[in-house]
Parts: C-alpha cells; structure tokens; sequence
DNA sequence: GCAAAAGTTTGATCCAGATCAAAGAATCAA
DNA sequence: TTGATTCTTTGATCTGGATCAAACTTTTGC
C-alpha cells in the first residue's frame, strides 16, 4: 500500500491534522480499499467495525422503510469521513454512487489512534459538527419546503459542492457540473418521487435557469433566478 | 453561584467525564442561566459566543424560511449540550419551550477548558455523534413517512424521551407523559400543519391506541398498535 | 366570574405532488 | 446493428394533506 504522501486528500481529510510521523503510524493500520459503483459498504444495523476516508468517488447514506421507501440522508465526497466510531451498531446503509477508493481503518485501530492524538479527535469532532449543521438544514427543506425549492436548493448546493472537489485553489461554485447519480436518486435526496423531479427540471429548463446537455449534466444559467427559487433562509 | 456537586445532571452530562478538581475549574467559568418559556437563547446567523447545559426544561432547535414556515430540527432536554463551538455562527434558533435553567459558557472559555481537557472534548464527540444518528433518522421521517407515520413515530419517541428525564434508575419509556408544546410545535417537528396533526390524533384517540385527557397529555393505551403505526426501519 | 385571547378541533374544499400508464432516449450486450 | 434493458420524460388521473373557515375549549387577566 502505498504512503499517505500521495494521497490527494491528505490535507483536506482529518488526517490533515497528523505530522509525518503520525501519519506513518496512520498508514500502517489503514488500507486502501475501492469500491464499484452500487456497492454498499456497509448495511443499516450492522456492527459497527470500520471507518474509512473517501479518497475518491462519491457515496451515500441512506435510511430506509421496509416496503423499500428510501431516504438519501447524506453523501460522502472525497476526504469525508464515514462510518460510526464510539457506538456499536451503524444506523445508515453507506454505499457507492460512483467508482469510489477510501482509506479503510478498523473502529478499534482508529478509535485506539483517536484517543491518542487528540489532534485529530479534534478534527472528526469539527467535521461531525459540520454534517449535524448540514442535516439539519436539510430536515427544513425535507420539511417544509415545495418540490421547486427543493429542486433549486439542491442544485445550488450540489454546485458548491462540485466546486470543492474540482479545484483546491479555486472555492467558486461551478455552473456547470454533472451530477454523480440519476433522477431516482435525486428523488431520494429531496423526499420527492421520480417524476416530479423531471417535471420540476424540465420547468426549469424551459425557463432558462438551467440547460441539461446529458442525462447528468447541469448547467446553471441563471445563478440569481435560482437562488430566489431555493427560498434559501436568511 | 452553587457549584456542580449539587447539580442534578452533573452525571449524565458532558461534565460527569471531569474530576472534582476538573469541575472547580468548569465551574469557574461557568454561569447559571434562567430562561423564561418563549426565550430566545441565541439566533440562527447569531455570533457564536455561548455554549451551554440544559439543566432544566426543554429547548427547540428551528430552522425558519423568511415566510415563516418553521421546522423544528433538535429538542433539547436536560443534560443536552447546546451552541456551536469551532464555529462563528450558529445555524439554527434555540428557544426555550417552557421555563428553563442552563449552565452556561463563553465559547471561548469552554473551548480553551475542552482543549486541555480530552476527556470533556471525547464526551461531546460522542453526543454529537449521536445527534447526528438521529437528525439522520429524522430525515427519513421528515421525507418518506405518512401523516399518521409520521404521529405514531413522534408518540413513540417522546414516550422514550419522557423515560430518559425522569427517572434514572428506570429506562422503561412510559406509557403516559406530558408533553412539553403545543399542537403547532409538533406540526413544525413533524412537517405538517395544525389541522393535520389535531385530526391525526383525533384518530388515534377514537382507534382507541391512545387517550388525550389533557390538551398536553397523552396516554399510550396501546403499544404495539402505536409501533405498527410507526412503521419503524427494521 | 366574565370577557378576551390563545389554542384546538372539525368541516368543506382545493391543489401539489403522488400514482398509474405509456412512450421516448440512452446504454449495453452480442 | 439490433434488440433488450434501463432510465427518463410526458400525460392523465387521483388523493393525502394543505388551505380556508368557523365553532369550540382552555387559559388569562381583571
């Protein structure tokens, strides 16, 4: 396996926080794993025994009802971390969107290494405040918001994101991106069906706030129109 | 101001991790707080500058569009950590729902005492973890359930809280209890209106699976009825 | 104890988004 | 290149929950 001195994501993954010679250590208990699209990494209700990075690809966290009703309840970018450390059981289902390569460590190393460097406990503890600020964002927009405000929400948040990925240097929002998965699950993020993700596209489209070259490819034409359609609160 | 040994959920708080000398200090630099039912602790888009413990009463988290449609994203009970450390906004409104007393913190002096103290800084991961789980759990709720999923899920899980804040040594979830708000509040935490959740209950009270003897109260008379109704993730 | 205010229930109606159905597009396998 | 598969769009219809409206209940203040 080779260093962390390669990996794209040293600086902006939690790993950011060790020196070299931590980072060895790190290296010697982590494995670099790669997952195929639709692969699920791990199953709601399993045991909890391994954490990861994602080097690269995208995947998402779902939560589900047993007549298969499914909600995405968040996505994991490079440099995210996944997987549930302090707790014995994962409450969501982590699986590939797209190709993907993680750093994979087992809980116990991890949380063993954790407890001795308080560094980057710091830094899981500043991400995972992060997400809970970004879930819960989300439960407005699952809650109380129109399919067209979701829809404009979440492709003004999925270009910010897109931005982060792309470029280091460069934290401007692309206009024009495509999107690592299709409209079923689309329909997942947004707690909408199918269809009306389509429609609320196609609205958009034919006003010209949007193209859509490819099937997943987004072009954003009117930035400001979208954001007054995404009702972002204030 | 008295000092934490007389405090009633020193234990199950993020302080039960510090020793007695530990908490001479915390208790140095912290302040009780009283905040009348309605009280508007800090505001989202706030300067983040406190940081505090619930001692006593229960606060809402809510995120609000600029219309005024509201959803209510966390509750906070007694022993709960509320505020944003590692952070110079906060993301959501806390209020306090009834009358309620916290112990409070200056960010910067509560992030200083958790720097140099990693047992403190462990136990807020760990919450934070967890309220992470469930706003994860909330989502599916907020995005895929049913109104009357949607009042099963709810009962059921004050049912559990309740248990939590009365009694220590008994974790069973009581089968009645009172609840904290109002029909609106629990419109705005489940994502529907008024109207919805009063005709909800209604319901659930002629099926005979509950009993409402008062505008706050709720007896659960039938369990496992309740938890089929719920529909819970497997 | 009584009026005013606030919160809740109930009824009637409406509509955004779901469901059902089928026709395109794109992708894939041989 | 063609047929099969999968995904997406579009259309027609239905319905769960919203909206509008009004009556009822509880709480509050004097």
């Amino acid at each position: 396996m080779s260093v962390c001195e390669d990996c794209v994501v040293r600086n902006k993954a939690i790993c950011g926080s060790l020196d070299d010679g931590e980072l060895q250590i790190m290296n010697r208990i982590g494995h670099k794993q790669v997952l195929k699209a639709g692969q699920t990494f791990m199953w709601e209700g399993d045991e909890s025994t391994v954490v990861a990075n994602v080097i690269d690809g995208v995947l998402k966290l779902t939560n589900s009802l047993d007549d298969g009703r499914e909600q995405i309840v968040g996505l994991a970018f490079p440099a995210d971390f996944i997987g549930r450390p302090y707790q014995d059981n994962v409450k969501h289902t982590v699986t590939a969107l797209t190709d993907t390569q993680i750093c994979s460590f087992s809980r116990n190393g991890f949380e063993q290494f954790a407890h001795d460097h308080p560094n980057l406990e710091h830094k899981v503890l500043e991400r995972t405040l992060d997400e809970l600020d970004q879930a819960r964002d989300w439960m407005l927009l699952l809650g109380r918001k129109t399919a067209a405000e979701k829809l404009a929400t979440f492709l003004i948040n999925m270009s910010e994101r897109s931005a982060d990925s792309s470029c280091a240097t460069n934290f401007m929002p692309q206009n024009q991106f495509s999107l690592p998965f299709g409209r079923q699950q689309i329909a997942d993020i947004l707690g909408l069906t199918i269809e009306t993700v389509s429609r609320q596209l196609t609205d958009l489209s034919k006003k010209s706030v949007v193209d859509l070259p490819g099937k997943r490819d987004i072009v954003i034409r009117d930035r400001d129109a979208l954001v007054a359609l995404a009702n972002l609160q204030p």
